[in-house]
DNA sequence: CCCTATTTGTGTTTGATTGCACAATTTTGT
DNA sequence: ACAAAATTGTGCAATCAAACACAAATAGGG
């Protein structure tokens, strides 16, 4: 039997659902609902229920799901119980803001690399990581293994340094270049440019 | 007759059509087809076509779509062929990013003011902005009409935040805090979570 | 111990979104 | 001038996603 296709809508909300759960806990609570989940998130009840039956059945009748163990449960659905490396690649601004965000370890992650092609910025340091010649990039990316890159360039570069990371080995690049790229199948991106969120948003006001 | 409802996952896309084909326009391309832009962005050439004609009939047949005409009339359905003024809560790294990221004003936004509550933050320039007491937020943001704000704060202080930003009459909310929003129903919010795009792609990964 | 409150997991229905396929129109090439 | 190629806009069908609604299970209270 094949594994059962998990939509990837479904695979989108948890995350979110993992998010609200870890706060929950760590505000100090053990038991939620689907309902009191949903009502926090804008969801409904029966969506969160439907979602988490498409990997198992974690709740109890009655009491709801003890979130401890939700958590851990998402975790392993979603290959966040462990830590994966990262590799940035780009030292501008938003390079700068993600390497020194300290809250990717507890949810997964854990920047390794930074590559940049500037030579005032190669040599830098950078939360604790010094930045490389970007030319060495495919090299210290295949050597080291590393599935998962940042993409901080600029629009202009962002579609080559694609290109070389996908060589590379690099399958999943989450992209803040103001351009779409294409990967091939296999490869998975995902898009975060706050004009097109902003834009997203200006149809609604007046 | 009232205007039709146009579904929200059409208006998502609207923004990706601006992008590639403002893209398309400074290279110097002039017309462009369905077909060609789907296979630039990874979407079937009908959809393109069905998501467009939900706003009127905007090519010709044989030869496709005038870029400049198109760009012109998605800003106009987006509201983006003028510019908003946005406001920047919290100067932290991302703040700093955000507010020194040249690339909002063609695209319809421009950041006018940054509030912080760090006693060391308030009155640096940002940019050409300076850093205001977030005690005078609500005030300002009031006075001023800004109707879309960046959440740029900490987690714990985000939904806090929010709260003041819709009481001060904002109604859209860019938030980068790792935390869902609660707001009112006429209250538009996009979340960028680093951490959750990362994790969406890593259920595919092994 | 039993009755009432909750709450899950899911089969079924409803609704939304996407893909298909083609007439109509325009351009291009000979 | 005419046939072939390209391309749009859209009605219809198919697929996908969300909501509904309820049996089954559990907990709590007197």
């Amino acid at each position: 039997m094949p594994a059962k296709i998990i939509p990837d809508i479904v695979i989108g909300r948890m995350p979110i659902y993992l998010r609200a759960l870890t706060r929950k806990f760590e505000s100090g609570r053990t038991v939620t609902s689907s309902q009191e989940l949903g009502e926090r998130l804008g969801i409904s009840a029966a969506q969160i229920r439907k979602d988490l039956s498409q990997f198992g059945e974690f709740g109890k009748q009655g009491t709801g799901y003890n979130i401890e163990f939700l958590i851990q449960k998402i975790q392993e659905i979603l290959k966040v119980n462990r830590i994966w490396d990262v590799a940035v690649i780009g030292a501008g601004y938003i390079g700068h803001a993600v390497a020194n965000y300290g809250g990717f370890h507890k949810r997964g992650f854990r920047i390794t690399k930074i590559f940049d092609n500037d030579p005032k910025k190669i040599g830098a340091e950078f939360n604790g990581i010094t930045v490389q010649d970007l030319s060495t990039m495919k090299a210290e990316i295949q050597k080291s293994g590393i599935q998962i890159a940042m993409l901080t360039v600029p629009a202009e570069a962002a579609q080559e340094v694609a290109d070389q990371l996908v060589e590379a080995g690099v399958k999943a690049i989450l992209n803040y270049a103001p351009v779409s790229l294409k990967v091939e199948k296999g490869v998975r991106v995902q898009h975060i440019d706050p004009a097109v969120h902003l834009q997203n948003m200006t149809y609604y006001l007046d």
